[in-house]
RNA sequence: CGGGGUGUAGCUUAGCCUGGUAGAGCGCCUGGUUUGGGACCAGGAGGUCGAAGGUUCGAAUCCUUUCACCCCGACCA
């Protein structure tokens, strides 16, 4: 039993102006946190209570998952992510760390970094010393801070340079029992997350520069996310936008025959499809062919999708390329002899062909099947182009975004999109990070041979779950805590203190609360009677115990939880059932 | 990295255009009156106006440089 006036709870009537979103305002007012520097927090006592059940919490199911905890360094020998098969696409979200003293140097190439990820560390770590079966079907996890330079950090704790996360990797002896790992993992983050009293759905995704063969995220819906979700209801079909496909192209389509001869027509000052959607040419979005350019490992190539889709950049990543940009405008002029706005892949259109690893098309150009496209020439554009005859297509694949509306793949019903926040993400990695002889993890199987651990990895942002709670559940008031994780469960507001009957009283039942499993916050502060519920509203304690003089002379005491309007006035006699019953009920 | 914006007391901010003793509200301290949803009165503490340089008799205010922070975009394991 804790009492306020012995804390530090620094509650703000006012909104400090860093923050945007309520989250956040609530996280700074509530006295959880402050910010020390761009993306880096501390967290005050009480938010140190929140993190710290949030983390067991966590703890609690990855262990009844079979996992083991463990701690891994945070300062990590750059030899480590050398030796690893990203380097150069991970390196500049790492931060160095040069050498101590006066002697310090910084030298170009870092001697240490701090760890954005551990499967670098894990995989030699567990695979060097793994050598047999029999140590195979094995997960780890641990709880730590880990340190990425976020080009932008947002929203105080939702993408912070230095944030808590919990990882773990597994290690499988074979492919079938590496995905039955991954989905008994997956059940343990869906009940975690339940916990944490969050609304949230698991989605398909990405597997981005982790690599792998497939891929979860856990998404908290709210407006304030990062991330795109797209599903279907009906279906259960969802996945992030950056992976989602839908069933806009029929997979039985035939290819249309081409109309006619192709045909150069002027088009003056026309350097955008909107501009070619408009009089006097009426050329609709989504019957041209829009020809864009990217740099992959510094080699050309162009994807040609619809005039009225988005290239989904994420899906390049299918292409095989390890690092993807837009092409310069120089770059494009060099391999096509035009500027963007007039840009076209018919063949013998483009100058230096040889220029291009490849023209790759959205598998929706053939919706098109007879369209417009850029000439290659300023001013210039085509006609009657087809898909089939005309386009310098080397493969066809998706790499276009889904949007709103379009036939689910699995039911043919409408998609629908929403804004999510990514807490967790799961991979499969299979043996990216186990094949490698000298770094990796192998192990002898039982007939003598040696095999690659078959791996995955699961990350869960502990402090941004925690800030995703208070997004999904705060009022005008303030914090709204599920019980699982709230700094107190209980709190006695005591109008009165000094009060000898009730101290008196705050005591017994505070102590019968704590008996009945409740943590309890004494509000024995010399404060008006407002300003207590005030602040207990927003520090978003669940269930409050009011104990006044007025009520006491009346024999009663109130009782109210945070989340219900209604205040239940209770016989000073009947106080201690009825608040033990509550929190049973809760526990 | 591109675009936009802000730095004045613990928090929210006025003053800046048009240079002339740095102001308010909240919070804090003392005393008093209050006491069931962020009280009132009186008194008080707290600021090198983000930093450096310049112009000027005089700079929070004008100029230059720089740093930090916020928002949008790009990026994002």
């Amino acid at each position: 039993m804790d009492y306020w006036s012995k804390l530090y709870i620094p509650t703000l009537k006012e909104t400090p102006a860093e923050a945007e979103i309520d989250s956040h305002k609530l996280l700074l007012r509530a006295g959880l946190v402050r910010k020390i520097g761009s993306g880096i927090y501390a967290f005050l006592p009480l938010g140190a209570k929140v993190l710290e059940n949030v983390k067991r919490l966590c703890c609690e199911e990855m262990n009844r998952a079979g996992a083991m905890e463990l701690l891994m360094p945070a300062v990590v020998p750059a030899e480590y992510w050398k030796a690893g098969p990203r380097w150069n696409a991970a390196r500049e979200i790492m931060y160095q760390v040069a050498s101590a003293g006066e002697k310090a140097e910084f030298p170009e190439e870092p001697t240490f970094v701090l760890g954005p990820t551990h499967e670098e560390i894990i995989t030699p770590l567990i695979g060097g010393e793994a050598t047999s079966y029999r140590d195979m079907g094995k997960t780890f996890y641990q709880v730590q801070t880990k340190f990425r330079n976020e080009i932008r950090p947002r929203y105080g704790l939702m993408r912070a340079r230095e944030f808590i996360m919990k990882d773990g990797y597994s290690f499988d002896a074979t492919d079938e029992e590496a995905t039955a790992t991954y989905q008994n993992i997956a059940k343990a983050y869906e009940r975690f997350f339940a916990r944490c009293g969050l609304k949230f759905i698991s989605v398909e995704a990405d597997t981005g520069v982790m690599g792998g063969a497939f891929s979860h995220e856990f998404m908290v819906p709210a407006e304030v996310g990062d991330d795109d979700v797209v599903y279907n209801i009906e279906s259960g079909y969802a996945a992030n936008v950056e992976k989602a496909t839908s069933a806009l192209v029929p997979a039985d389509l035939e290819d249309a025959a081409a109309v006619g001869e192709i045909e150069k027509f002027e088009t003056p000052g026309v350097k955008t499809i909107e501009k070619l959607a408009q009089e006097p040419f009426n050329i609709p979005a989504d019957q041209q062919y829009k020809t864009l350019l990217f740099v992959g490992d510094d080699k050309l190539f162009a994807v040609v999708v619809r005039g009225c889709d988005q290239v989904e950049e994420a899906k390049l990543g299918s292409l095989g390329y390890s690092l993807i940009r837009p092409a310069t405008v120089d770059e494009i002029f060099e391999a096509m002899g035009a500027y963007p706005g007039s840009l076209g892949a018919v063949k013998g259109t483009i100058k230096n062909r040889e220029k291009l690893d490849g023209i790759f098309g959205d598998n929706a150009i053939r919706l098109i099947g007879n369209g417009v496209t850029g000439a290659n020439e300023k001013a210039m554009h085509l006609k009657n182009v087809n898909v089939v005859r005309d386009l310098d297509i080397d493969r066809f694949g998706d790499f276009r975004k889904v949007q709103a509306g379009e036939p689910c793949p699995v039911s043919g019903k409408p998609l629908e999109i929403q804004r999510a926040i990514e807490v967790g993400h799961i991979f499969k990695l299979g043996t990216k990070y186990s094949e490698n002889e000298e770094y990796g993890a192998q192990y002898v199987d039982k007939d003598g041979n040696r095999q690659a651990a078959v791996m995955g990895c699961y990350g869960i942002g502990i402090s941004r779950t925690l800030q995703s709670i208070i997004e999904q559940k705060h009022d005008g008031n303030g914090i709204v805590w599920p019980w699982s994780v709230a700094p107190y469960q209980v709190i006695i507001t005591v109008l009165d203190p000094g009060m000898e009957e009730a101290d008196t009283l705050a005591l017994k039942l505070g102590e019968a609360a704590e008996a009945a499993g409740a943590s309890v916050l004494v509000d024995d502060r010399e404060e008006r009677p407002g300003v207590k519920f005030k602040d207990a509203d927003l520090i978003g304690i669940p269930l409050r115990l009011t104990i006044g003089g007025r009520g006491l002379k009346n024999g009663e005491v109130e009782m109210k939880w945070r989340d219900r309007d209604e205040v239940q006035k209770v016989a000073i006699a009947d106080a201690e059932s009825v608040l033990v019953e509550g929190i049973k009920a809760k526990s």
